[in-house]
DNA sequence: CGATCCGTTGACCTGCGTCAACATATGTGG
DNA sequence: CCACATATGTTGACGCAGGTCAACGGATCG
């Protein structure tokens, strides 16, 4: 398995940042971009399969996502996997590692990654000096709370059609948000493996249970992902109504 | 079902606050002190039984908890129903909601309870004049965080038996490290619906896995509620370390 | 060209759900 | 004071959703 990373000095200036067009996230000051800048200490490719940060550990920094995918999870001894979410463009990770020490799950490339890269240490000084971007660190833990109830509920109370379609639809909605087409559909680059970890099922049900939603029509399953076809009937099937954010924060 | 709220002038003042002097809570300078005193704007009384804040409102408080039990959940259109979590002394609740609009879950109280009430609208100010508060509200955040990601690789791949053990010692070391103790033991005033709940299991199937930790002299379940009499070997079972948090800041 | 990864399918098994009945406590209205 | 209702826990019989095992096919890659 790849495991290569590759640290370069600052490629992407903050104030080119391809994110900061999508209508998706709110708008930076001035002020705010130039300290963000400045937080920045360098961006980091990551190969697809090679893990970012790992449980246990003690990391000196936290990182955003400027392009690819990835997951986090966490393991039990004897090696079961629980996939607990999804790392998209925009995303935060390692805050958790960050302000309690050490790291409680780990995090892993699906596809090739690049990551701006943050001092830990620096941190403080958002609190201290940048009420605004505090208010957004803290706005972005409620939000992966926020995730991470909608998935125990998905878990612990829907069936395997059930929680297969709504995993797909919050995937499609968070994607079609960054627009990360792919063509005309929106393609996602994980293996049945990974959804049958993060749905709690085994591999074989969950093969058969995507094929359901394939000859409903409601996916197609390619080489290595899977196109979302119809959305509404996924949301419908699991009973979710989608999040209704506007504008996101992001660091 | 009893769903009486009282408000109250405020009652204990933070400087008497009797959550302060428990080891497992951070101190505060004088000056936190102040504000957070300043931040409170009255406490609140609540049945056993009563619903707090409900899912799909846009609340103008958010609390701590004083004294008392309670749960977090999310419920289907059909009615099944997740616990995500559960309230004790010294927890925030109502940040999610107050950060981002709508409440997503609702919070439901376990015995009576006792709560700190304070101004949606004057959360900005911590921001803005506290760095060190603020940093407390967004690791706050961050543990709740930490507590779902566990609670969900235990729904995800634990099984029943796990599950139920998991459950248990986490409430058990929450219960002690605010001292709640009932005479010698610990008891946590919770039915067997509310376990079957938050592990996502049937009742009838709760009852079986928790007669088998019965067996093991791990618990005893005595009338409305749970004695724990092996937390070392529930933890053994479930294959769970437990949290190593030394102290832990509260608002 | 074997090795590895990923998806697919069928046969069979089991952990957990469902249904149903019953026990005990507590509460409530008459 | 009784009659009844509701909440909680307990137990057994039975069924099914989902797990396990096993075999196979296609794609990709050193």
């Amino acid at each position: 398995m790849a495991t290569t990373k590759t640290r370069n000095s600052q490629r992407t200036p903050c104030e080119q940042c391809p994110l900061r067009k999508l209508e998706h996230f709110r708008n930076f000051t001035p002020e705010e971009l130039e300290f963000v800048s400045n937080f920045k200490t360098g961006e980091l490719a990551v190969d697809a399969g090679a893990t970012i940060l790992v449980e246990g550990s003690h990391s000196a920094h936290l990182f955003t996502v400027l392009s690819g995918w990835g997951f986090r999870y966490k393991m039990l001894d004897d090696g079961r996997r629980q996939i607990l979410n999804y790392m998209m463009p925009g995303d935060l990770i390692g805050l958790q590692g960050s302000l309690m020490g050490e790291m409680q799950h780990s995090i892993e490339a699906l596809s090739p990654v690049t990551l701006c890269v943050f001092e830990r240490d620096k941190l403080g000084g958002i609190f201290r000096n940048h009420a605004d971007l505090a208010y957004d660190l803290t706005w972005i833990a409620a939000r992966e709370e926020r995730i991470l109830d909608e998935n125990l509920l998905s878990i612990g109370r829907r069936s395997a059609l059930e929680r297969a379609a709504y995993l797909l639809a919050f995937l499609y909605q968070r994607a079609k948000a960054l627009q990360l087409f792919d063509g005309q559909r929106v393609s996602i680059p994980i293996t049945q493996q990974h959804v049958a970890d993060t749905l709690g099922l085994s591999i074989v049900h969950t093969n058969k249970t995507l094929k359901k939603l394939g000859e409903r029509k409601m996916i197609r399953w390619a080489d290595k992902g899977c196109d979302i076809l119809d959305d509404k009937g996924l949301m419908q099937l699991a009973g979710w109504d989608g999040y209704k954010e506007k504008k996101r924060p992001f660091i």
